[in-house]
DNA sequence: AGTGAAGCGGAGGAAGTCTCCGCTTGCATG
DNA sequence: CATGCAAGCGGAGACTTCCTCCGCTTCACT
């Protein structure tokens, strides 16, 4: 690739994920392109979809996950403790941008889905935690990866939509954290 | 009224319905006044906003909730059975139109939303069957309707957005489950 | 039949998406 | 350094959808 087509991808990223950022995963692209000094086209040519912009972005955050994941088993207390932390930290990855949460967690189970590779990390990371919790025996039988990981982005996806406070999310995490563990 | 309009209320609703059906809720409303055979003023006076258009189809649903849930209640088996299939039924009923789930979830914590008088019947509904279930002392202490509603309408979501089977569902709310009813 | 108001419809402006193609620019090569 | 050309750029414009405005039609009452 070009040098100069290069800057333009990565100010293109960068562009994108502020405005994302301010106006939700659903703005304009045009603005994305004229606030990065470029022409639409060399927008579309870069990112042919919306979709591809969203995964570019993305792609920056998967590497943070397993220090969220550390972080939360990190914290003061039993297995329910570091669930609930991990539950909350999970929902925070997935509402950094409006809109987001839903389309990560669609992707999950959606083999032809472009976002899916990315989207697996966060996956991934849920399920070394439920298994962190079936080794100390806490896990109830038969709790699927998915299934949680889906809950939890439907809870994301609500935190989204009605732009809860992570006090009125975190009933909502206990609820499904005792549905998790064995009580 | 004038009995022109009238019809072409009644009408345009009927149409629009159908078009949300197949199209889901985004479905463009120009389209609904097309097959209406009126012209996009028309539906635009009747109805300024795409939501009060919502509203109104949802108008026609609310009738049919409290037959839901006496036909959930009316399951054979303890309180687990009898809960998972509200919820079921819960779910079910959110997820008549695509994109419907997010919409009157995201109505219920919100005050001034045009459609939540409506969707507060769901609420109330869910109410009624957690109430049941504190009367058999199977409730946890803590449990909130409004977070049993949003986890509900989280899992509806995903099951819209991911195009879930009720087999997909069922783990989900079994999750649910075991987080509101004692063990 | 006449009349006034209620209602209709479609032209058209605004906003967004995405493509096409003529022009520009980076860079490998002599 | 000069040159050739492929890679890349940008913006005009076609298309879609939303929504409004206003001249014309139709209803309903007398």
């Amino acid at each position: 690739m070009r040098a100069d087509a290069q800057r333009n991808r990565e100010r293109l990223i960068e562009v994108a994920h502020a405005v994302f950022k301010e106006r939700g995963l659903d703005a304009p692209l045009d603005e994305v392109a004229r606030r990065a000094g470029v022409g639409p086209g060399t927008l579309y040519r870069h990112f042919p979809t919306r979709e591809a912009l969203h995964e570019a972005i993305m792609a920056t955050w998967i590497e943070e996950v397993s220090a969220h994941v550390e972080k939360a088993m990190a914290t003061e207390g039993g297995c329910r403790e570091k669930l609930l932390a991990w539950f909350e930290e999970y929902v925070g990855l997935l509402t950094r941008h409006q809109g987001a949460a839903a389309k990560i967690t669609a992707s999950l189970g959606c083999e032809d889905s472009p976002l899916r590779t990315k989207c697996q990390t966060y996956a991934d990371a849920n399920e070394s935690v439920l298994t962190e919790m079936a080794d100390h025996g806490m896990l109830r039988e038969g709790v699927d990866n998915l299934d949680v990981c889906r809950l939890l982005g439907g809870v994301a996806t609500m935190a989204d939509q009605s732009s809860l406070e992570p006090r009125d999310v975190r009933p909502m995490l206990d609820v499904i954290a005792n549905g998790v563990l064995k009580s």
